[in-house]
RNA sequence: GGCUCCUUAGCUCAGUUGGUUAGAGCACGGGAAUCAUAAUCCCGGUGUCCCCAGUUCGAGUCUGGGAGGAGCCA
């Protein structure tokens, strides 16, 4: 058997400082979809998730609570780790950038950059928020009553100066440019693209990455006065989390470059401009793509601190259900969109999709089948055109999904997927097997034979979005735990008839909550 | 302020290189069926395709201007 080709994708790291919301999940929860698709597709699947624990808000929040910040980092950091067991994230690690790994891979990717002259000493003065861990220039900055300064998004700054550490950015315009041109893929959605291209076109200035105004970091090596800027600490998460900087251990030579980065639309420059940047200049080879999503308002409303409207994953979750929660958020809009989130749209989607049309589909097809065929799968004639007018979408069905998760296009491999649920349905009123059971009863076992096949596919294509119920419809079709993969598909997959079938019961419930009233 | 994008049915959106009566899902109304989670299936839209002008035999689809909205940058 050929060598399972490689998939590396990962999800940014998460800042400790936040409280994980369905914005993280969201993110986490779209590289996970993939991840389950390319596994079962036979791909050699790395999928990672972490968290961001170094910086100067970390640290004060730590001597805010009167504890050291790898203590304080502990504690929020398994807020986020405990995302994967709540919303069945299958992720094949977790990094977090306070540990001894990642000190050695940012401080040897610092080294490359150095040595390849890409890295001086000079030093930086500017408006500086802690908040946003962004300089700002004067002319940016708002003037409250009693002559205060504020940063454009509302955050104290202090005037800082101190000496710094430069990338030399503004040398890497065409090389970036040249990135972005040999592949239309590399920034998606091309909206994202766009504007990357035409902010790199519009001039890089060399950027400063490190600081000496607190500890909480990875020291710059051979200059212990510095810590290196968070990002450069960061971005290089992804780089350790395959073995970096032993750049010739499997895992590296396996998984590098990464196949996408998934990150949120705010944080897309890092992703697009300097980090690659930082690759080239140390030698490395940059990531195949940056994917950039976007946005979730919730009932119309943007979630932030004021409004308190931050959803938190298990509120959902325990509300609507886990598979439902997933396939809510994956279908309801184009992905690389902003959308909103509102109980109306979530009830809709599992009441219309998930209850009367998947779960329906299956529940009316095996309840007939236990109780017309023994309960074990019929035996099927000769196959009729109406037959093939079902089987072989259901079949090309793989190709079309993969076209999509190839782009990132979760929705449009969804909606495919749906596509033949529908048919499915029309299919079972055309040809209504209770008909049959009177007038032709080996015709029924025909078209119940189709349909519980139908079903087959249908239900393994659908694990990578709802695993908990796809996995609950193959159990009830007999199917064996190593014959769920995309390759048992093939025909040689296919249902056995006289295999005994368990009693049939509902995946996807109605949603039964009390009704809520409207806004 | 500069650049880019968007504005199509009540809602969310598709509409490829300009070409016959502009589509889908949801919601809504009517009907059929009764295997099934009262789920399913069929039928039903006279929408100024944001406005104005232009190019063209012909524009939702191209050009210019305007209005509203969004994004990126400064």
């Amino acid at each position: 058997m050929a060598e399972a080709k490689a998939y590396y994708i990962t999800t940014p790291i998460y800042y400790v400082n936040d409280k994980p919301h369905i914005g993280h999940a969201y993110t986490t929860l779209a590289c996970d979809v993939i991840a389950r698709f390319m596994r079962l597709d036979g791909r050699d699947v790395m999928f990672m998730t972490g968290t961001d624990e170094h910086g100067q808000k970390v640290e004060k929040s730590a001597q805010a609570a009167g504890i050291e910040p790898l203590a304080f980092c502990d504690g929020v950091s398994q807020n986020f780790r405990d995302l994967s067991p709540l919303l069945n994230f299958s992720n094949d690690g977790f990094i977090r950038t306070t540990e001894d790994r990642h000190t050695a891979a940012s401080q040897a990717i610092w080294k490359a950059m150095a040595d390849s002259g890409d890295i001086y000493l000079d030093s930086y003065a500017g408006w500086y928020s802690v908040r946003d861990e962004a300089y700002y220039a004067e002319d940016e900055l708002q003037d409250c009553p009693g002559g205060e300064k504020l940063s454009p998004f509302g955050g104290p700054v202090e005037w800082v100066e101190e000496p710094s550490y430069f990338f030399r950015l503004s040398q890497w315009q065409d090389r970036l440019l040249a990135y972005y041109e040999e592949d239309p893929g590399r920034v998606l959605p091309t909206s994202r693209r766009n504007e990357v291209i035409s902010f790199v076109k519009s001039g890089l200035r060399d950027l400063s990455i490190s600081r000496t105004s607190f500890k909480w970091g990875v020291p710059v090596p051979g200059d212990d006065d510095h810590i290196m800027y968070v990002w450069v600490d960061a971005l290089t998460n992804y780089l350790t989390a395959v073995g970096y900087p032993d750049t010739e251990a499997e895992s590296f030579k396996t998984y590098w470059p990464a196949d996408v980065h998934m990150v949120g639309k705010d944080i897309l420059r890092f992703h697009a401009v300097y980090w690659p940047a930082f690759l080239m200049a140390a030698g490395l080879e940059p990531p195949k793509r940056i994917f950039a999503h976007g946005w979730w308002t919730v009932e119309g409303q943007k979630m932030s601190k004021s409004l308190g409207n931050f959803i938190p994953p298990d509120e959902i979750v325990e509300k609507y259900g886990l598979d439902q929660t997933r396939y809510f958020m994956m279908r309801e809009l184009p992905f690389g969109n902003d959308g909103n989130f509102s109980h109306t749209a979530m009830v809709n989607r599992m009441n219309s999709d998930l209850a009367n049309d998947f779960g329906n589909l299956a529940q009316r097809v095996l309840s007939m089948i236990n109780k017309n065929c023994d309960g074990m799968v019929p035996t099927p004639g000769l196959l009729t055109v109406d037959d093939s007018a079902l089987l072989v979408p259901a079949r090309e069905l793989l190709v079309t999904m993969r076209e999509h998760i190839d782009v990132q296009a979760i929705h449009h491999s969804l909606a495919a997927l749906w596509d033949v649920v529908g048919e499915a349905n029309r299919y079972v009123d055309s040809q209504a097997p209770w008909a049959l059971k009177k007038t032709d009863p080996e015709r029924m076992a025909t078209v119940l034979y189709v349909l519980a096949e139908v079903i087959r596919h249908l239900a393994i294509l659908a694990q990578p979005v709802v695993p908990e119920a796809a996995g609950k419809m193959l159990d009830q079709l007999a199917i064996a735990e190593d014959q769920r993969s995309f390759a048992a598909l093939a025909e040689d997959g296919m249902l056995r008839p006289d295999t005994p079938l368990p009693k049939p019961q509902g995946v996807f419930p109605r949603y039964a909550g009390a009704e809520e009233a409207d806004a």
